[in-house]
DNA sequence: GGGCATAATGACAACGTTGTCTAAATGTCT
DNA sequence: AGACATTTAGACAACGTTGTCATTATGCCC
């Protein structure tokens, strides 16, 4: 069966707590026992049994909490978390829950009291209340948190950060060199940092761009079809309708896209509509969706990575400072063609 | 901290053994001891140890493989089977792989060597390969298959099956009872045993009808939108359009429609669509899609309840013979109405 | 080379559970 | 009531690992 630590010591011709000093990097181990034990590692393809390691008291899974209604983007996630937990020979237990729910702080705790996992990998809306964030600290349950931004917005834990502000401007300046003008935003739920930080990059693509930021044409909303599909019920009710549209994710583009063709208005002839997170489906409306993709496989490793150093200080060399910065990039398609980009296009 | 067996024990005035054994349901022990036990579990909050359980051997965890791009199907699969895994006390392993590799059984026997885990649930087109599942048997791997069918397809294993058969058959009869009498079907991958079975369904419904299944209205294809696209153009290049098409899933069903619309043929006053599955998209294309859905987080719960019920023989009294039968709902939207249905709906 | 600090190693217990074996309690039959 | 079978209960070891402490080897100084 599975080897153990035991057969390690006999092949290696060391004591089995030696072999452990070796596996765990810890000091006064002479080179020569070190090199002896690692070749024996190998040869057995032998891998500490974390159930043990775990009774005895050190933590070896972390957790991957998530509330989010976006499956493709928690699957990339969690594809990304177990990718990393696998190389590091963590296991990873998943939580699901609903972040508005009043007892959600105690949820937390419970999961790490129950299955003593040495840390938890939190995401948006999650990751940015600041009463969450602040009790988990309070009962010094390590943490890395995924937000939004292009720095660490506090010191209250290790972060990975998205920069949707640059993404957004990104996006709305190719709005503008596409000769879009009138750029109307479709907010996303204000919980969410990102609607803010994307709100933010659109005000400033159209400032550097000496176009003046007109109030009306910025819509609060949610992150949801539906509610993209309202919001454009109200343009075009008002009878001035702007020249595009940015959604501030994918979802809202698609129902703005979706109410405005249904009454007749063409996409992106009179109407160019942008939106915000590459979901797949957004090759799949008609027109395909311009959007901005985030790499949530390299991000969730990282946040991973962060953690599993958090949990095991001096275990791993891992610069937990740097590096810890993603941009999502621009996705060009075809809701917003010009008309010239158009024609040739759809050839 | 948490409490342990022992202090279960002390409170209910009994050895720890005799705790263990209340807890793990094994015959000889009194009444009297029995329900004294079980007061001081619930009064101290008690939960076995699994990281004990599991070193002394007792597997206390199941694993998930999936391999599958909807990820919304496995976001609903995931969350049905961690609430079985919650309310049994079991860990959830989660593993992604890709099925078309050919190191894929060794992967599996990996996955239960080094995690484990008591047994495997299987889905889609895994639990339909018939050399992998020999492979676990040969190697008396525990395993509970999603399948599609009626019934049991085999005695190799306990499995879930999910009606296609009865759900394409009502979807078809939903499009002959709208009017629709030339109906086009457009298969999913063949590898998925769910393609034959909505394929039967379709045929079986409309000879119900006395209609005659026209073999060049059956298009070969995968389960993707692209797929649906393509086979759409088959059809309007060839000048003789249907008046409906049946996509094998929804992601057929709206790259059929995005295509057909953008070549000017309007959908559903020229041509009918229906999906299979209700992605959540399928609400959010235009004209919104009839489908069929089915209850993934039931199935999944129950796939869990079989494997666990597996693991621990006589530990939980479940039949596990009756109530493995899903059948998906039909779920009828825009993409199917007649044109009299359709003025009074989009008022 | 003796004395001493320090580096390197090993023996042992402990984590919380379950399997095995043995002992005590209870029931049943003559 | 005594003998025996059976039910019920407990003592102890074991799972594979790491922390604590004790021991041995090594290096250094005078």
């Amino acid at each position: 069966m599975k080897p153990t630590i035991k057969d390690v010591a006999r092949l290696a011709g060391v004591s089995f707590k030696t072999v452990s000093r070796v596996i765990n990097n810890e000091p006064s181990v002479k080179g020569a026992s070190r090199s002896k034990v690692w070749k024996a590692v190998k040869q057995l393809d032998y891998h500490p049994n974390l159930s043990a390691r775990h009774l005895r008291g050190a933590p070896s899974s972390i957790a991957f909490i998530y509330d989010n209604p976006n499956s493709n983007y928690i699957i990339e996630m969690q594809q990304g978390i177990l990718d990393q937990c696998r190389q590091k020979r963590f296991e990873l237990v998943i939580h699901p829950c609903d972040s508005s729910s009043p007892a959600i702080i105690n949820e937390l705790l419970q999961v790490v009291f129950r299955s003593g996992v040495g840390g938890l990998i939190l995401t948006p809306p999650l990751s940015e209340m600041p009463d969450v964030i602040a009790n988990l600290n309070e009962n010094e349950i390590k943490q890395v948190r995924i937000v939004s931004g292009s720095s660490s917005p506090d010191d209250l834990s290790l972060c990975v950060y998205v920069d949707d502000r640059a993404a957004a401007f990104r996006i709305t300046q190719h709005l503008i060199d596409q000769g879009y003008r009138q750029i109307s935003f479709f907010c996303g739920d204000p919980a969410h940092a990102s609607t803010g930080k994307r709100l933010q990059g659109y005000k400033e693509a159209l400032q550097a761009n000496d176009l003046e930021v007109d109030e009306n044409l910025i819509l609060p909303g949610r992150y949801s079809f539906e509610s993209g599909a309202e919001r454009a019920k109200l343009l075009l009710d008002s009878g001035e309708l702007p020249s595009a549209i940015f959604g501030c994710n994918d979802e809202i583009a698609a129902g703005a896209m979706f109410y405005a063709q249904n009454h007749g208005v063409h996409v992106p002839q009179q109407l160019a509509v942008a939106g915000f997170e590459d979901n797949p489906f957004s090759r799949h409306t008609w027109p395909r969706l311009t959007t901005a993709r985030q790499d949530n496989n390299a991000i969730a490793q990282r946040a991973a990575e962060l953690l599993i150093a958090l949990v095991y200080p001096g275990r791993f060399d891992i610069d937990v400072e740097s590096g810890n910065g993603f941009e999502p990039q621009l996705v060009i398609r075809d809701s917003t063609a010009t008309k010239s980009s158009l024609t040739s296009a759809s050839a």
